[in-house]
DNA sequence: TTGAAAGCGCTAACAC
DNA sequence: GTGTTAGCGCTTTCAA
């Protein structure tokens, strides 16, 4: 392993100069760069973490903005894969602060003036609120530190990273597994259980998914229901609702609120498809009255957002721009504690 | 942060001796351990990783040991994942020797006996061969490095790590999704396309957790045919073998064999579902003849094994014995690039 | 049983 | 433009 000091001898020129060199940070000659970076070239000169990072002796502070997780299950779990990376990079200088907004757009710009004010070395946020988002990620970029986004994407081509889902894709895979357990001429009801205002454009991109599945199978001859099940700010089902009906899809993380009815209630052979490993999802699925659960990997995304961080800055390496989960499909038969 | 110096001063004894406790090395009077490890305790003292890499200044080097991937696709895998881990962790002075055996007992010993005369500071391999690799096990144990087995368990409850499949679940999983698509009294077949002596315990397990799964649902009324595939060395198949069945069962990486079969001969109305993704599996994914592939991760499994040597010997931590990898589905939905 | 000190390789401040 | 050097925190050797 060849060291900058060896370069330095071989080029006749100071350590110094070679770190200016590597680290562009001019003041040298061009006939200097050219040898030190051919020597470079040659002897594959590569850095050596250990003694840069003792060197620059800096900490790094991350800041974590997300949706509160104590009123939402589902947030808890990027939370998880957070708190592990953190801990797994803790003892290289890398230091996270948690700010939580309540799942209001209110509560998220409010949270969003405060961190504005604050200086971190990078940002992991998730974009719920889609214009209170756009607004927040464009001031904050003036700040020149890296930003990940998680679980929704607000603007593609940014100058950003994104880890997520393909929302999309996971309705037609949806379609797809439903459409493998049912009959020709079935009924499949589209259970929206959410309040008109929690429809987040990844709810939506879900449902055309889904739909576009069925698009040139018209031999199947599928007979569609969808039903908002939040009524008033409450949950509303009745048996009727299940008339003739053989699958339910459940586009957020609530299907075991279906689920649950069709336990109680007794109403045999109908499919329920849904999203999310929450802990009564699973409840349900193991019971089997759910048949299949898509994760988007939530504790990974939280995890992969700080190792970008961490690769970006302990590591100096660039990465990849955008990062989309790959779409697992749970079971009672593949579902791991 | 606290570092070993200050740890001293507060002590009043030398940084040499805060070291010394530390490490265990001995030579030290019980009163300054007492008073050192109060201190640290009471300062939450952490190594700083990068300073005692640095001075530490040693290169790690392991010893990777598979099957020849020119023989076999499936084991280009686990390599990718391996060389992407070296990548990572090449600049914090981690190297990685590659040994490869031909698919059989005699080359894997030959190649063993090599190995178990060279020094490595870790070895991972695939205990494919029982026999022959407990031996080699055994024999490696005895040089005290860290140990990682992927793909095949061969022993439980050993000193060493495994990280793989559960090979009976995946089984069981594929019995799910088969019988989720087909009617009441259909025919399943499940075809075994390897030689007599290439099948492996993982093999055998597959086809047992795929029966379990019917063991008390007598109602469906499944008829199951096993075939032999190969013979004499060669692919046999004829038409007559899929009468009247519904869908066939693969429990290894060729199921690409019978898909094509099904393409190139018409039969319709079959589902396959198999495992692996091969580039020849996803390819009958996409056009449809495959219905589902298990997909056992053989890329992460080498890369969480060699992460786990990383851990380990670089960054002096523990951790827990076995990983047993989710079990993938992978349809023509949600299979990624 | 302990202390002192060199050195790991790099960064960055300072002097010229 | 360039060279020199202190210092990051830890490991390890040597001397006492």
């Amino acid at each position: 392993m060849i060291t900058i000091k060896k370069i330095a001898e071989l080029a006749n020129v100071s350590p110094g100069t070679v770190d200016r060199i590597i680290h562009n940070r001019g003041q040298v000659t061009q006939e200097n760069i050219d040898i030190v970076n051919a020597l470079i070239e040659k002897h594959g000169y590569k850095r050596n973490i250990f003694a840069s990072n003792l060197a620059f002796n800096k900490k790094f502070r991350i800041a974590v903005f997300l949706p509160k997780h104590n009123e939402l299950e589902y947030w808890k779990l990027p939370i998880y894969g957070i708190e592990k990376a953190e801990k797994e990079y803790g003892n290289f200088g890398f230091f996270i602060d948690y700010y939580y907004y309540k799942y209001d757009s209110n509560s998220f710009k409010k949270n969003a003036e405060k961190l504005l004010k604050l200086d971190y070395d990078g940002l992991l946020f998730a974009p719920i609120f889609h214009n209170e988002s756009l607004s927040f990620l464009n001031e904050y970029t003036k700040k020149n530190v890296p930003i990940i986004m998680i679980d929704s994407n607000i603007v593609e081509n940014y100058n950003q990273y994104y880890i997520g889902q393909d929302a999309y894709q996971t309705g037609l895979l949806s379609a797809k597994l439903i459409s493998y357990g049912i009959k020709k001429n079935s009924s499949i009801l589209i259970a929206k259980i959410a309040k008109e205002n929690d429809i987040t454009s990844i709810f939506n991109q879900r449902v055309k998914g889904f739909y576009s599945y069925f698009e040139n199978k018209n031999e199947l001859n599928i007979n569609f229901k969808e039903i908002n099940i939040i009524k008033n700010g409450k949950v509303y089902l009745t048996k009727e609702m299940f008339n003739d009906i053989d699958a339910v899809y459940i586009p957020n993380s609530r299907s075991y609120i279906v689920a649950k009815f069709i336990k109680n209630n007794n109403l045999p052979n109908i499919r329920i498809i849904g999203y999310d490993l929450l802990q009564q999802n699973i409840e349900y699925l193991k019971l089997g009255y759910i048949d299949f659960l898509i994760n988007q990997k939530p504790e990974e995304q939280g995890y992969i957002g700080i190792t970008k961080l961490y690769k970006k800055l302990v590591l100096k390496e660039e990465s990849n721009k955008n990062i989309y989960m790959p779409i697992e499909i749970i079971t009672k038969e593949n579902w791991i504690e």
